[in-house]
DNA sequence: AGAAAAAATGATATAACGTATCATTCGGAT
DNA sequence: ATCCGAATGATACGTTATATCATTTTTTCT
């Protein structure tokens, strides 16, 4: 069940190459293929389940070591996101439109598919929850939830899957 | 570094005893040696520091499968809470006081000193996030944020640890 | 173009983390 | 005292992640 068609695929991976490009790094064939996989992907996945999808389309194993590696530079070029309850990794939502992440991002994990919808904070959560923390002193820095919940799909099919 | 005193130690784990008995669980010598060493840590610890931890203290040394299934038990028995994002434990901050969850519990980690501090969510917190799910038809289930930050005590030693 | 430098990947080994399984011990009830 | 179930010990194994060095590819400089 991919997440993205063939066309929006191709298209996707052009803005990556660009985003990457315009900071001076590339996106590698390998790369492009751990960022596909992700992208194709309805569901975060872990870094051996990248590897073992990477490796069940091509004829050259790629070792788990290269898998780590990429999905930190993929990281770093902010062209995946890690959702570390879980330690598995999203491709970012936003590659498409500039790739611009406008406020900080959230990511609502559904738990009838496992599929994951990444949002912006709104204002208002954001000053509720500096807000909280204020009272005992604390001071917020770079933050990003990631909130269990019921996707709309399967709040209409009664708890099914997608 | 203890994080309580030798007193509030002995008073804070015949609380425990308590709350167990009260479900009809009880709090062997190896369940209190954990949690033990859990009330005595100013910052979560990982299964196994909580392991090093336990075979430093003792001779009998403990194997890591008991570690896991105490820590299950303990985290049952709401005596202990898992970070998800750090997968790391801390004992409850509210077995002295009756304890009682009023709210959803956060916690709030210092990037400083690696403390945390437990805060009840506010009301706004919790509507302004049920707000942002809502708008793209996610209904929120159980909830638990781990928020990054700086203490107090941090930002009052411009940045030094505690 | 060709050599040197830097970046990326391959390959192997090993560390760290977590679980499955079965044997043994301990506590409490009859 | 004996039985039963809970708790722990002990061993093995599976998964996840990293360290290290060799090799290949790409870039840069002359």
């Amino acid at each position: 069940m991919p997440n993205v068609k063939q066309s929006q695929l191709d298209s996707l991976l052009r803005a990556a190459e660009v985003s990457c490009a315009e900071k001076g790094a590339r996106l590698t064939q390998r790369r492009r293929q751990v960022l596909s996989v992700l992208m194709q992907s309805s569901s975060p996945l872990s870094a051996y389940e990248v590897l073992d999808l990477c490796n069940r389309s091509t004829t050259s194993a790629m070792p788990a070591m290269s898998v780590y590696r990429i999905l930190d530079f993929l990281e770093q070029q902010l062209l995946v996101h890690r959702l570390s309850t879980s330690n598995k990794f999203v491709s970012c939502a936003h590659i498409a439109c500039g790739h611009k992440h406008f406020r900080t991002t959230h990511f609502l994990l559904c738990e009838g598919c496992s599929s994951v919808e990444e949002v912006d904070a709104t204002e208002e959560a954001s000053e509720a929850l500096e807000q909280m923390a204020k009272t005992v002193g604390f001071k917020l820095t770079a933050q990003q939830f990631e909130l269990s919940g019921i996707c709309t799909s399967c709040q209409n099919s009664a708890g099914g899957g997608v």
